[in-house]
DNA sequence: CGATACTTGACCAGAGTAGTAAGGTTTCCC
DNA sequence: GGGAAACCTTACTACTCTGGTCAAGTATCG
């Protein structure tokens, strides 16, 4: 399936600042990016994103950087995606409008909700926390080879 | 979720062909088009892409036109995505490889696995005699009203 | 004041999407 | 055999989204 970079890069950022959560600090963006190899000119916007999601918080100013705006443990990717992605609510797919009015949609249309239902509740599932965690317990079984 | 035209399109055109499948005659393309509400010059790419990928079989010449190639039971939503959506294997996500290797990236990418498997699941469970059976329902509780 | 670092808006190239157009080929039927 | 019906194929267009860069603005610390 389909990762975008947006997401990938907004989790990979929110990761790098749950592992950090612990130092009082907020993170500088070049301190996000050289951990993540992270293109920095984009990152900024993605930040930017979150924080108008309300996942981060920024500090402005010289020793300025993000943090989280929440316990690692109540951030999940699913949040995380709705942040970046486009929301894509397709207002009006115009052409395909007629369409959209016959049964056999409205049928098709519940199939895939229920889908789509069901892949978001596995990302409510995962936090950050979770991701952190996991991520460690990958690099210990690495170091025991 | 993101439930593009040309996934729709087909899972239309398939559940019009499974429906009619009890009379032999193939159905041809405007018949679809005047069923389902979909472009006639679209529509040709996206049975194409079908017949491709062994999912219907066509004939050509007049009277000629498109069947399921299969029992409607043994078609699956799944499989009709994966035939009609670019596959997106996405085999070099280019600038972005060097962030493929990192660890926190592989983490992520698991979970994202996860979930899209979830779906995966869900839209493999759902067939075209499903669909068929589905709207029909709707159509009687509609009609008791 | 000046350096650091977040904020904002504009911009751009490339890929994918939705759809159209037109000509070629196969088959049926008279 | 000659239409005509209907599928097959390639090409093209308009538009949007995506990934990413640039540059100027603003806030804060020392």
């Amino acid at each position: 399936m389909k990762l975008n970079a947006r997401t990938e890069y907004a989790s990979l950022a929110a990761v790098e600042l749950a592992r950090r959560a612990s130092d009082g600090a907020p993170v500088g963006l070049r301190t996000i990016c050289d951990a993540q190899r992270v293109p920095a000119r984009f990152l900024v916007h993605i930040l930017l994103e979150l924080k108008r999601a309300g996942i981060v918080v920024s500090v402005r100013g010289a020793a300025g950087g993000y943090r989280l705006a929440r316990p690692p443990e109540s951030i999940t990717l699913q949040e995380l995606r709705a942040a970046v992605e486009g929301s894509s609510e397709t207002p009006t797919p115009l052409t395909s409008a007629l369409a959209g009015t016959s049964r056999d949609a409205a049928t098709l249309r519940d199939a895939w909700q229920a889908a789509a239902r069901a892949q978001a509740e596995i990302l409510e599932g995962i936090s950050l926390a979770d991701l952190v965690a996991r991520s460690r317990a990958t690099a210990e079984s690495m170091y025991y080879i």
